[in-house]
DNA sequence: AAATTTGTAATTCAACATTTC
DNA sequence: TGAAATGTTGAATTACAAATT
């Protein structure tokens, strides 16, 4: 029996006895779930200590355990060893962001497209590849990692990047977050733990998610994640891995400096964790800093899987990635490419391929290079922030806001203006709800005006 | 202290108590694995019970349930309530089938490809759509699930066969194995339990127990699953989904027949089974049989996911299939998308969308009928089976082995003749390995000449 | 047909780790 | 600084279900 009537304590939820069935574990976690979604437990409660609840309900307190890691796994609450338990700030909606589903009349400062203006190239491309004889053998089942001189491609765009490989050491898959799926597919297991920054780009975290990964967020500072956190967490809790973007972090825009990629590289060695090295901005941000990024794969070349993602700097619609990776890990690789995908569509590899070779790649990223260099330009007009640790290149800002807001009110109420924006809160890979910031694409927009039209919305609504 | 000393006992395996640590679980799990890698406990080896191996090692029983699910989780062990726990047959080694690292010189009658003679048409189309003016609409982020007028003409594909749904219930997704990734990712969790034919499509066995999905091999006759059996099924575990290839079951051919589907419906119904339907042949069988299939998306709508790859009927190259699902299905099926995927190809889509609005798609899937025709033709010649309850215009055939045969051995033989066939284990889902087959793929050659040339060597190594 | 063997699952117990105050 | 609050995890208990003999 309980010990307590509980009548006079104040209990944020108090599920009904009567409604418990077994196994009661289930039923209460179905209770928990319905309440949270329809809204009785908004976001950021705090739920009751396991302890108290099972007390209440006159059941053993691992039962309750039980309960609320069911709903912790669909991403409903977050808990705390110390502070307790609370309804995660995105329990009722979903992170994802995609293009899916925008009012058509707004101003899309949400997801980070790639300065579409210079498709036109890429159409010219498509042209030439299609006239081409022997467009045939691109159509069939061969070559599932890519077609040999694909990669010779893949490789000679990576080798200015720092990246030296083997032709059997690269594959092309399907844009870059395909690569994610195909990496944590091959490389990790539900319940693995990878380590990624505190804001962390929101579509990996759902991914991670949904395959049961468990993301461990590292403090980091103006240069990216802290060696000495991430040390630290690894001592604390087995990690697999580490998800890094060292040349432009998304959603911060942090470039991470060399003598930090150093320092992480020793940590990470140390512990001989995988690291996911997603440099998507890499070509577009080559020879714009004082000093070009190391990639990490270049310092560790056994535990890193690279991806290169020709998305950004090439052409978002193609959907081609590179994934470079140890020979350790190759027959993984493999296998999951094609649990995945088969392969990826040579027609798409080849045309990518052929602007690579020509050379019109360098002039599509020296032209989205000026597109950014001008968005950044007039995003500094609207926003001055002097101290911006975020690379002057990047295809979207981080903007710290003056006040707490509420994220997803903040969202709505900008978006009724015609703007979309998304909030930090979307970015959060753990609990940490600490200063409020606002991501901003500043690639998506067809114009120069109406990227000055959002920034000045944008402004005004500030 | 153990009851008993066990050393005259027989164990067929006997674990090292002192290398046990804390978790003892987990470091039995471990130990229980590489002792099956590394080939000590061979394939169909019976596990000590759980009672007895804890009386071995001084634990509690239920310790070693949990090392036990967590090795059945990874694939490694079956275990059946009465009769124990048994070394899976594709333990050790992988299944997945692809074309990577073919002996070039090998007649392939292994992987299925698709009459890839027919490409030259999609050539054509290829050409048609690069020289279309607006090709540049087709390589942005745009409509991650397809672009309205590419959705249509999926519809107007699939309509002869049986589905009806609204533009907002179909997505255009990188083929059908992709497909089999984002229906389990979004509708299927770790731990989810899946009914199968006994022999299933070994990709998706693999892409299954990757994502610790649990299959449950269902038995079947010369007609499909039993519905009477999934009955059973479901009434002993609790089942989430069930996967079905209606029109031609891979591995073995089987064409499932209206009643039989009915049946199956009505179980399936009853029990609120998730059906993954993978219609991957539908469209080249459509009219060869004296009845066409009923699909069970017609029949279940609620809660079929329908999937209609144009890889095996159009181009194998291109990677476009469509998925179909429910509205409640949606907002699921589309998150799922994006993580795999983000969007296909649009350039990809288009090429399809053109060849099916041209009406050259069913003069393409005509070619390869009249293809498949021959090719059947040609193999029934060789090897009769009269009473084969195949379909009769499969891409590829079931032939029962005459004598039991060590199935790898079997393969590598055969390989060193200059011919690839898949011996029915790799087709296991669960245990029964029973009666011995080979899969042999007719569409994958690239002449009549080849393939006979391949027959003529298989059956000489009868 | 009943008893036995064997695996499954929910719950409870106990020890522990982290955070807060 | 250390005690209290709170969540985590492994293992044991218990009841049960299926297959075998």
């Amino acid at each position: 029996m309980p010990i307590n009537s509980f009548v006079d304590y104040h209990m944020s939820w108090r599920p009904e006895r009567r409604e418990l069935t077994r196994p009661i574990y289930l039923s209460l976690a179905r209770m928990l779930e319905r309440d949270i979604t329809e809204g009785f437990l908004p976001p950021g409660t705090k739920l009751p200590p396991q302890r108290e609840l099972a007390d209440f309900l006159d059941i053993n307190f691992t039962t309750v355990t039980r309960a609320y890691k069911t709903c912790e796994l669909k991403g409903l609450l977050h808990a705390v060893t110390g502070s307790g338990t609370f309804v995660s700030a995105n329990a009722v909606r979903s992170v994802t962001i995609s293009r899916d589903r925008v009012p058509v009349e707004c101003i899309d400062f949400g997801l980070v497209a790639s300065f579409e203006q210079s498709n036109f190239m890429i159409a010219e491309a498509v042209k030439k590849v299609a006239e081409k004889a022997g467009v045939e053998r691109l159509l069939n089942y061969d070559d599932p990692a890519g077609i040999p001189h694909q990669k010779e491609a893949a490789l000679r765009w990576m080798r200015p990047l720092g990246i030296e490989a083997a032709t059997d050491q690269v594959a092309i898959v399907s844009g870059a977050q395909n690569a994610l799926t195909i990496t944590l597919l091959a490389l990790f297991e539900p319940g693995s733990r990878i380590a990624v920054d505190e804001y962390t780009y929101s579509n990996f975290i759902e991914l991670a998610r949904s395959l049961r990964i468990k993301l461990i967020p590292i403090p980091g500072d103006d240069s990216g994640m802290l060696p000495e956190e991430l040390d630290n967490s690894c001592r604390n809790a087995e990690l697999q891995g580490v998800f890094l973007m060292p040349s432009c972090c998304n959603p911060t825009a942090i470039f991470i400096p060399n003598p930090r990629r150093k320092a992480l590289a020793e940590v990470i060695e140390k512990h001989g964790l995988i690291v996911i090295e997603d440099d998507i901005h890499a070509a577009l941000l080559h020879g714009t800093m004082p000093e070009n990024g190391i990639p990490l794969r270049q310092m560790l070349p056994e535990q890193t899987v690279y991806i290169c993602s020709t998305s950004k700097s090439i052409c978002s619609g193609l959907r081609v990635a590179y994934i470079v990776f140890s020979d350790a890990m190759r027959e993984r690789m493999l296998r999951a490419i094609y649990h995945v995908n088969v392969k990826t569509s040579s027609l798409d590899a080849e045309i990518i391929t052929e602007i690579i070779t020509s050379g019109r790649g360098t002039d599509i990223v020296a032209y989205k290079k000026s597109l950014a260099k001008s968005a950044n330009d007039l995003f500094a007009d609207y926003f001055p922030q002097p101290d911006d640790p975020g690379h002057p290149l990047s295809f979207f800002r981080w903007l710290r806001l003056p006040n707490p807001v509420h994220a997803s009110r903040f969202e709505s109420d900008l978006l009724a203006k015609g703007v979309r924006v998304f909030h930090s809160e979307r970015f959060l890979a753990g609990t940490a709800s600490r200063d409020h910031h606002v991501r901003v694409a500043l690639s998506s927009t067809e114009s120069r005006e109406e990227l000055r039209k959002g920034l000045e919305i944008l402004r005004s609504h500030l």
